[in-house]
DNA sequence: ACTATATGTGCATTTATACGCACATTTGCA
DNA sequence: TGCAAATGTGCGTATAAATGCACATATAGT
């Protein structure tokens, strides 16, 4: 167990292994059954998503939009809808590229 | 692409194969820089812990608290002080298991 | 018992975010 | 152009969480 590290290797190490930001949009509780329902549903309208949630339809865009700005979701626009899908590939490569980091973490601890 | 799912089901699956409640509390920015503090450092007490953060030590204190309730981190009480550990075992399930259930969600979807 | 040290906790305050309404903007279509 | 539908946004309110202080509690050592 080394004691050299500092408080500011810390949080380097958060920020980029980890990718924090990434996990705690995701890990919102609206937002992370907007991940499942969007992955169970396929592409939809913000309408259409809206409709299955309680809350307002422009709560819901508001939080797909920071999906969206985070790479958990993809958008699309045809004509005056927007559609929404899930970015499995990226969300897949976070948890795999955090889950190895955390691992390596440990190891040299 | 299947659209018999429901909300309810998304809440389901977000709550039993994600465990979002652990992610939520390890993904806050203050809790996951303790988390990997504890493990560049290794066992600590809550003193020593809080000299390397700017919060004040109750705060720090109740974030330990925190996150020993989810399981992220063990609890030793030594005399007066008190020492927490980070848990990797719980830790490396909890990202294995919801990596998994991630990649099953979108098989099935 | 007395004192010092470590940690826990009540409480008020601050800060961040969620939320919904009303309205603006964009686009489709008659 | 005029109107309706879908989405974006400003803004005030509500809610939840973080924070720090002061003090309570627990334990060690004298």
């Amino acid at each position: 167990m080394n004691t050299e590290y500092t408080f500011e290797q810390t949080r380097e190490y958060v920020k980029k292994s980890l990718d924090i930001d990434f996990f705690n949009v995701v890990c919102d509780p609206v937002r992370s059954q907007l991940l499942v329902f969007l992955a169970f549903r396929g592409e939809m309208t913000i309408g259409k998503i809206a409709e299955n949630f309680p809350q307002n339809r422009s709560v819901i865009s508001r939080h797909l939009d920071l999906m969206n700005r985070l790479g958990a979701i993809t958008r699309r626009k045809l004509g005056r809808e927007v559609y929404y899908k899930i970015n499995q590939e990226k969300i897949v490569d976070k948890f795999d590229t955090a889950s190895t980091n955390i691992k390596k973490l440990f190891e040299q601890a």
